[in-house]
DNA sequence: CTAAAACCTCACGTTGACGTCAGAGGCAAG
DNA sequence: CTTGCCTCTGACGTCAACGTGAGGTTTTAG
């Protein structure tokens, strides 16, 4: 598959994918001529990588965990790394939850009427 | 309190205090000689705005959106607006817990020891 | 065979929320 | 009165994940 294909398929752009490969995230062969080529599997590879990427991850920490999971294996530094993110997200996640709730509380107080203003 | 007292007490940048201002998030009066001046009610202001921030909300958002807090009173448009943040709020915590738990896979995956190349 | 579409490699542009530095004035302490 | 910290207004720098355009090659459709 060419990367016009693959980024048809993963709804992300060329020069994304480009990028990927520029940071060490996706892989490709070359054809004769220089283009790209990818297997199938680089499908669900880019899907991880946006979903690394949509959680917060950078490009470099994202690099630095493919690896674990193309091997299966885990180093101890790695291991904490993969702990760290999961608690930055984990704390992300009630954050959000935390200004979802403030953001309901505003519509709310500004929808109904105000009891200051109450004429009964 | 002058701006370097409110820096302290939001533990934000003072130079980030000055960017809310210049963005019309945040007002203050002046003294004589200029310097800015703040009322006790722009430290919990100022977690708000951060609070809002954190949660992914523009500059621009949150200027529309303040006015309302203020007045306790939003309009059509600006609670359309409202429940449309929340609702990007709440995809954007479903993705993240969908991230975590790709993760949590991740780490379990990588930490157990490998059944292909159990010797027994 | 030829034109359009897809691909290549630079390499500069974009955006948002600040950081940082320069140069100048302001304020409580000794 | 001066030392030293605080504040002021510009205004340029930063960083990440791409967008975009130039200029040239390759593949594909007819």
């Amino acid at each position: 598959m060419r990367i016009g294909d693959l980024a048809t398929r993963t709804r992300v752009s060329v020069r994304a994918l480009r990028y990927y490969e520029e940071q060490g995230l996706l892989a490709s062969t070359r054809s004769v001529s220089g283009q790209r080529l990818y297997a199938d599997a680089a499908v669900s590879r880019v899907r991880l990588i946006q979903q690394l990427y949509g959680a917060g991850l950078s490009s470099k920490t994202i690099a630095e965990l493919l690896p674990c999971v193309d091997a299966k294996v885990s180093t101890p530094e790695s291991r904490e790394r993969l702990a760290a993110e999961r608690d930055r997200i984990n704390a992300q996640i009630a954050e959000l939850v935390i200004a979802r709730d403030r953001l309901n509380d505003i519509i709310e107080m500004t929808s109904k009427p105000n009891p200051e203003c109450a004429y009964e």
